[in-house]
DNA sequence: GTATTATATATGAAAAGTAATATATAATGC
DNA sequence: GCATTATATATTACTTTTCATATATAATAC
């Protein structure tokens, strides 16, 4: 569980780096939060975060191209899914630091970095 | 270890996506990998990433604006260090990919999303 | 006090990301 | 075939990020 400090590959840190820039979006992150439960259409994904559909087609696009998510395709329907284990680990991460923020074991000052302005 | 699928906080969402797309960046993931070693001076930083001495003051800066790095002056030097937890929580998962990935137990299509044009 | 070292800040140009509007495509129901 | 539904793609304006160059600041060594 703790880190050993096994250096990660600069092979894998940009692989890394473009998958957490891509979920780095809050539309995003519950995009692929709600897929975790099962494969969703993009009608779907689209009213449950109330989007305009081509932003989220948009969205599923890029994350697509970024072996994000993945997709079937039924009909007219398209079935998207996460396409790999590195997304559930990262969701698994947010919700373990959830957990800690919740129950007092972390502190978190939120307020230092939301709705703040971009620098540099 | 399996996530629980308890809804993660809107509130954390927008935290989460900030700190996510600001560590989506490969000489950001470096540099926090760097940090976890114990603090570290801008020179250290730079000389161990081979950047140049303002670009590594800007990564710093925004790291530290988003609540992921801090640091405490001595003199002319600058100690940066990790600000918390839930960074190390991301250096853990990424480590574990890692493995996963280098014992084969997991498999990851690189090349689908490097060196890639940006799509919308 | 002058030079040097360590670091921050300012600025600007180029690249990338975001979100909206408009349009195309292709399957389905009638 | 025609309307409808589901989704993708194109275009464009806007914002943000990134990286480099130049400059400022402040501590230290001499």
């Amino acid at each position: 569980m703790v880190r050993e400090s096994s250096k990660i590959s600069t092979e894998f840190i940009q692989t890394a780096a473009r998958i957490l820039k891509t979920l780095g979006h809050p539309d995003r992150i519950k995009i692929v939060e709600f897929l975790e439960d099962g494969e969703k259409t993009v009608g779907q994904i689209q009213r449950e975060l109330n989007l305009l559909q081509p932003v989220t087609s948009q969205h599923l696009k890029v994350m697509y191209d970024r072996n994000i998510v993945t997709f079937r395709q039924k009909g007219t329907r398209y079935f998207y899914s996460l396409a790999n284990n590195f997304i559930i680990k990262i969701l698994d991460c947010m919700s373990e630091v959830q957990e800690k923020l919740d129950s007092g074991e972390w502190d978190f000052d939120f307020s230092k970095i939301e709705n703040q302005k971009e620098a540099v």
